[in-house]
DNA sequence: AGAAACATGTAAGGTGTTACATGATTCG
DNA sequence: CGAATCATGTAACACCTTACATGTTTCT
């Protein structure tokens, strides 16, 4: 239940309504863990029954304004300091690798030539959000240059990844 | 629908049954893919029923020994050759990270230390398998090796950035 | 006054996990 | 003969996506 604590972890930071939090993740959070509008409102919801968030005020149009209640700090920090579990992954981009030899040599380059284009884009995409987001000392912006770190080096990899993979097709083609 | 396109291109490679395919997601694509029991067998009965793969021949204990289809094929040639699109990404790791400075510095300095810890493990299994495995001249070994090698790249990264994230942190505690 | 932004929700359907349930065959 | 392996399935529940549904407030 990882949605549950990024609205925690977010909430922790300030109040904020659905709407704000929808906004944040799509901001902050896109790349890390996305999350659609229906979804939020839904676990918004069951977080205030549970008690791990509470309406502190309203506004126009029906906003809710959540805020952070003891028990769900309480919560959020026990999920943080919680052992490290990895997590399975799934890449349906290494999957199709797996089985990228039944396509003739062009068309599997062309894939992976699609692959390293996009992972080059990421890694550029990402180089102008370093140069200019307002890093802030508060505890998102802090961390949020770390995460951002990961996102930087994995383009790279990937793009280095696609680049080597193809060399190798070309070598087999050839030989 | 990606477990359906796995089955069909491990079932292009070879007949199997739902329990030999089993055996292979666990072992081959347990990395790149995972898949249970219950949700193999389910899919392998929609296949059936959507003509890409058929009952080719039944053994003892209801053993049903599934062929892929010229459909099927087709469909998995399709799959493969489709533009590819970026699929979102999950990593309940890198959520942790985003709020892993509400913890004591001692405390998130330890998390990050784990993870490093279990790259770094990741990392040295990934080397012994690619020493062990009895690497043939089929489609899946080929490619097989091209996943191989991007965990070994993408296990490196995340042990790297974790010690860079650690020293990041060590120097905040400082300053 | 109309458009854009604010604001929250429901319903249907796909995918995945865990647990339960059952039985046949082979090997020592 | 008993244990391990082979072999397939169902049921309940959690999570996520897409689409639908509705109404208010602010700004130009």
């Amino acid at each position: 239940m990882s949605l549950r604590h990024a609205l925690l972890g977010l909430l922790e930071e300030k109040t904020a309504s659905g709407y704000d939090l929808m906004k944040l993740f799509d901001t902050s959070l896109a790349n890390v863990w996305p999350a659609t509008q229906s979804q939020l409102y839904g676990e918004l919801n069951r977080l205030s029954t549970a008690g791990l968030i509470e309406v502190a005020a309203e506004g126009p149009r029906g906003r809710k304004e959540y805020a952070i209640t003891e028990e769900g700090s309480e919560e959020l920090r026990r999920w943080l300091a919680e052992p490290f579990v990895p997590q399975p992954v799934r890449s349906e981009t290494l999957l199709r690798c797996f089985f990228l030899g039944l396509l003739p040599p062009a068309e599997a380059d062309a894939q992976l030539a699609r692959q390293e284009e996009a992972a080059a884009n990421r890694l550029a995409a990402l180089e102008v959000l370093q140069t200019t987001v307002a890093w802030g000392d508060d505890v998102l912006s802090v961390n949020g240059r770390l995460v951002l770190e990961y996102g930087l080096r994995q383009s790279a990899m990937q793009r280095d990844w696609a680049r080597w993979a193809r060399e190798r097709i070309a070598e087999r083609a050839e030989g």
